[in-house]
Parts: C-alpha cells; structure tokens; sequence
DNA sequence: AGATCTTTTGCAACCAGTTGCAATTAGTTG
DNA sequence: CAACTAATTGCAACTGGTTGCAAAAGATCT
C-alpha cells in the first residue's frame, strides 16, 4: 500500500486536483512508484472514504475539478508508516531470465534484449548526468538538497552498472554468432 | 507473462514435478523471477493445456504426482520469446519514498528502514561473496561459468551500492536526531 | 485397521498494477 | 448556437503475484 503514502506526500508538498497530482508525480514522488492517473484517481477516493484526505469542488475550470489536501489523520498515518519497515523489493527481470535461456538454447538472440537495454541504461545515464549538471554541480547544498543529490548518485551508479552489464554479456555471447 | 518461460527454462534443465521445480526454482531461475509453489502449479497447468509441456503421472510416491517435460512446441516458444524485448522492470521501493516523505516531515524515523535495509544488503553481499569464493575464484571458467560469474558479479556491485547508499543516507539523516 | 503425519497438488479469494474506454463539463470554433 | 475539442474524472475488465487453506494419497505408528 505504498501508492496510498506517495499520494499523501505529494498532497502534503501541494494540494491539487488528481490530474495535477498525476502529472507532478511523473517528476517527483513517482520516480520511486509510478502511477497512472487511474490509480491515482480510485487511490485518492479510497484515501477520501478513509478520512485522511478531503476534497473540495472547484469551479473555473473544465470538467468537475476537486482539489485534494491532507487531512491532520492523513499526516498522521504518512508519520506512521514512514516509521515501518518493509523488504526490498524482489528482483524481477526478464533480462536476466533470457540470459539463463541461452545457456540452454545455444541461441544467441538475447542479443536483441541486451542491446535494448544498454541503449535504454544509456539514455537514463545521459538524462541524470544532465541533472547533475543542471541542479547540483559547483554549488552549497542543503541538506535536503544533498539527500536528493545522493539518491541521483545512487541512480547514476546504477545505470553505470547496468550498462556495464549489457556491454560484458554482450561481448560474451557475440563471440560464437 | 516470464514466469511461463522460466518454468520452461528450467524444465529444460531437467524435468519434474510441480514441487521439485518448486524447490530448484528458488537456487536458479526464481532467483530472477521469484515464485511461489501456487502460482508455479497454476502456471504448469496452463502451460499443459497450451501444449507446451506434458505431464505423466508418477507412481511410488506420494500425493499424486505428475513429472513434466518440455514439449518441442514448448521449446519453440522459449526461443521465440528469448529473441524478444522488453522495457527494463520499473523502479518502485517504498524506501526511496519513506526518504522523500521524510525531507517533508522532519522526522527522522526512516532510519528504521535504512537500517533495515542495509543489514539485508550486508547479508546479501556477504552470500554473494561466499558464492564467489566458492564457485569463481582462481580457476579458469567456460563461458556459461563466465555468463554466470558476471550475473553475480552486477549482484555484487548492486549490493555493495544499495548499502553504501544507506549508510550515507544514515548519516545524513542522523546528524539532526 | 484406523489415526495421523507428510508430501504433493491445487482451489479460491484477494490485492495491486495495467489497459481501454466512457462520461461529464468547459472552453473554442465555424 | 451547434459542433468540436480538451481537460478532468472515473468505471470495468484483465493480469499476475500473494495468502490461506484444503483435498488426495502414500507413509508411519499404535
């Protein structure tokens, strides 16, 4: 039920309406756990039913706008569940699957997936390196400024690693095509 | 839809029945697509009624147990899907989301979490570790050992990352508790 | 033989993310 | 003003992972 906490955050930055959530979230809080807005849209109802949000009608705009903000309860649970501990999520990567296949299958269209993947890891790379640039570098950094910075670096080492990856097994399985 | 090609990839290893897949499941492929012995039975049966695989019943032993093996279209099927493509797994952890929610509230309970989450990281590299000494140290390897070696290899790196990244996150967090 | 324990298989309900589409309302244009 | 487009909200069906539990059948014990 993490969706629930992210939408209580992102309401506690700003209030709004589900479709300004959803798009603020592209940016911020759903970089850890996206969403479409359909999501959005049924979690903000339930949080709505359980009292720790509240929405009130707004006029002046197109469609039948409601403006969501948190409600003392709402805070209180995010409190709440920030304090609790959950596992990490299990890895799940058809990536990896595929390559466990070719061992068997002598067959090396992995290839395909591989190359995807580096250029996709790439891209991000290039993406967060461009960040780095734009929002950290050559500059005094607060402390809520330096958590962010080091969650990028956590991201930027990451997609190193995983284009790294890509390129090994890539010259691995190449050599016998 | 992996888990039906998983559950092919390791039949091709060797066939079974639900629960010995079950069993191997956890020290091979699961360990990139993790599975429960429910979903593992469901998904035999319908791999079954797709004609992919065949099942025998197996006699002298208990419960009634049925032994699967791969069928020529079920291998077909695994090659045609190793040659495909998918987007890499989307990010979601509720840890990044705690840190965020916690730059808002001024509370620093997400140390619960970070700590959590760093002792299971330490652990997690320390098996991994273990595996490499035990399986790729000073000796020469093939190419699937290669293939393997590099799997554990991003593991490792993963790991070593995850945990650095908790620590730094910790002390961060903790200068103001 | 009957009770019960273990292995093996499996159903059913649930929960959460995904996809496709529809309904409402407000501005915009011919 | 009628038709159209855009913004906003939302329903419904599907898919896949999770949880809890139960049925079948051989093994074991008394």
């Amino acid at each position: 039920m993490s969706l629930s906490h992210a939408l209580l955050n992102a309401l506690l930055e700003y209030p709004g309406s589900g479709l300004e959530l959803a798009r603020r979230f592209d940016r911020s809080v759903g970089f850890f756990w996206p969403a479409t807005h359909q999501q959005i849209y049924r979690e903000l109802g339930r949080l709505e039913e359980a009292g720790l949000v509240k929405s009130t009608a707004q006029d002046g705009s197109r469609g039948r706008k409601k403006t969501y903000q948190v409600l003392p309860a709402g805070r209180q649970a995010l409190e709440t569940w920030v304090a609790q501990v959950d596992d990490p999520p299990a890895l799940r990567d058809a990536l990896l699957v595929r390559l466990r296949c070719e061992a068997l299958l002598q067959n090396n269209s992995v290839a395909n997936d591989l190359k995807h993947r580096l250029a996709q890891h790439q891209q991000q790379l290039a993406d967060y390196r461009a960040i780095e640039q734009r929002d950290f570098a050559d500059r005094p950094l607060n402390r809520a400024q330096t958590l962010r910075y080091l969650l990028l670096q956590s991201g930027l080492k990451h997609e190193a690693n995983q284009a790294e990856f890509c390129k090994r097994a890539l010259a691995l399985i190449e050599v016998d095509s």
